[in-house]
DNA sequence: GATGAATGAGAATTCATTCAT
DNA sequence: TATGAATGAATTCTCATTCAT
């Protein structure tokens, strides 16, 4: 658990640990620029955007950037790990295993998509170019989507066991539910105006699809 | 004084006049450039991809490009609604009006994913910065999502009609199935390797969502 | 006087002699082509121009304007060239020796500056790269500039022999008169309005200066 | 909290306390850049010349240029302006309303003949494409011709009403004059020899010529 | 640490010219 | 002769990154 987390976090090595305020200066500084970053990243990507817009966006000069950040993709990781740290906190299922099952699900998806609009402005600076480059996607799936997948798994088997659920792929299962997450969230993104407005509606309406689908229950 | 006048206007073969061979070729070197930056595209990123290595990857002159694209951006559109047509070309859904209902949702959601994975790399090639670039992003939504959304509202309204399935907000379940696809291919252009491996399996297990969601039925 | 004529005309060893209807239709299709040149070259500049737009408008394709000139530089040649030879044809001063001076004064400066304003375009199209290009430069003082006041020089002497005209410097004198002419095309050629509005009694006015000068005549 | 913020939002070296300095070393770069614009311009043409040839003349970055100029037509307009400050700041019309007026007219002749000839190079660099180019030229005939004439008129005006000059038209006086200077300096641009080694006799030259005429006084 | 002027590699694009048809 | 698609050299301009102050 300790290793998994290690490589995700931040700046622990900073030039003087010893001194705690510099050490909180130094992540103010950092956040700051990763704002101004997420910002311009989101409305011009990660190409269009050049280090002087981020620099002004965040008050500071073009040089102070490299100070804080080895180079331009850094700031890309440095916004995904940002948005990781939060991920990771919105997967934790662990309540999930006792109670009452629908309305906890409608609650954990409910929380899942109000952390993705909270964090839309980084999904939107960053998910193009997770996409795009090879090393980064490779990063992202090793660092943020297995690791969920692998939290994820063994609840998911408890519930089969516990006969909530019909038995079945759960891999498959697991990618159902987090895919159509990230479908709303890529056709948000696009500027689906609908999504954007019914946003809020969405747990209660996904929860229905998944616990009954689509159809007319003609069964009888 | 005719003979002069003729003899300097008559073009013998005016664009006019080879038109049905020149179109084609035309299309052929057009096509040849998409597929080109296509490749380029998919492996390096929209930005990273530069016209020499399209036009060494086409076997063609940097300036050749020029002559049938006005832009960089305007490749990206290319591929767009090539992909775009390709889909318009094969989506009927006038035939799952009648008849069996799950078979041609099975089939439907064959063809799409088949179709999406066909066209893998283009999607990869091109997704990435419709989600960066907002004017790419405004012309894909208004031209491609919302075009398709409006030919399957009526569709859906149909079944609805016919009590195939239950009554609900229409707008939303459509962005529900095709968010779902929208979110398997994403995940599948992320590396996901357990999404690829059972690709061929996705249309019986997604149609088993959306037809009888994912609960046990314990509802008697 | 042969000699200097030789190399200021054009094209007479076109290929084919012989055929006179040819050599016609060879030369009507060079002038729409200078023709073509001089709108575009005065209109955007040498530069500025391409050989599409020339092209266009002569009515013909690209690669026939190779077939008559060899690059681009010749057809500013070409244009000069006929230029040249109005130039040449509007030097004719021998009438002046006899007669009312002035009347002939007059009559020459509204001569030139007629020619000047017929082929306004061409100047246009020319002059500024005569003046930016030292080989068009020398060429222009040679051919043109040179041999026009080698004509006008006897003249001059002639009159202040016949005590028309106070002695002087004649070769100032002639470049008095004729930098007269260029500034006052250069000034028009900027789109000074009031120059343009008032070509027309230039002639007269000029005149007046070079025979009274500007001054109030107190001498009495 | 006090300290946190003035620490990050105050720069020391905030543009403006440094303004002096720092505008007399603006200054100094682009008055380099121009000169070697000019140098080159003047060798090359404006469309001969490339800005990695002027950045090598000025011993700089290709780069830097576009740190002082937005773009290289803005090289042009610097030299012009440039140009244009020196002219302005140097003349003065008002000493000639008393005194010796064919005194006044000699020093203002050679004044504005010797200006031209320590800016020949620039000239020949500049005026090129201020005729080749609509825009330039347009820019050239408001700001700088169109206010020049305008100062001039009432000085020109102020002679005639005492009557040192004759009546008549005076913006085409004005024209003549200033044409005729125009004149003498394209002839010499052009590399009239005769032009160029009689230079510093023009002045008294000339005023011969608007003063008295070229004719002969046969009047009585 | 903070600054921002300077750097220069690198890319998109244009366009004169050629040549197969 | 006439065409215009193809060529590819050459150029402007951008921008991440460095470093002296």
């Amino acid at each position: 658990m300790m290793n998994e987390d290690s490589f995700i976090t931040m700046n622990k090595n900073s030039p003087k640990d010893r001194n705690p305020i510099q050490a909180q200066l130094v992540d103010a500084r950092r956040n700051q620029i990763l704002d101004a970053a997420t910002q311009v990243f989101a409305k011009k990507g990660f190409h269009g955007a050049t280090i002087r817009q981020i620099a002004q966006q965040a008050g500071i000069a073009d040089g102070t950037i490299y100070i804080y950040f080895q180079n331009k993709p850094d700031l890309l990781l440095g916004i995904l790990n940002r948005l990781n740290e939060t991920e990771r906190r919105a997967t934790d299922l662990r309540q999930g295993l006792t109670g009452d099952f629908r309305g906890f699900f409608v609650r954990y998806v409910r929380h899942r998509l109000t952390v993705m609009e909270e964090n839309l402005r980084a999904f939107q600076a960053v998910l193009p170019d997770i996409l795009a480059n090879a090393e980064l996607r490779e990063r992202y799936l090793r660092e943020v989507i297995e690791p969920s997948f692998k939290l994820a798994e063994p609840v998911m088997q408890a519930w089969i066991a516990t006969a909530v659920i019909r038995p079945g792929n759960v891999a498959l299962m697991l990618r159902a539910v987090s895919g159509m997450f990230l479908g709303m969230l890529v056709l948000r993104m696009m500027g689906d105006t609908t999504i954007e407005k019914m946003w809020s509606e969405l747990p209660e309406f996904l929860t229905g699809i998944f616990f009954d689908g689509l159809l007319q229950e003609q069964k009888q």
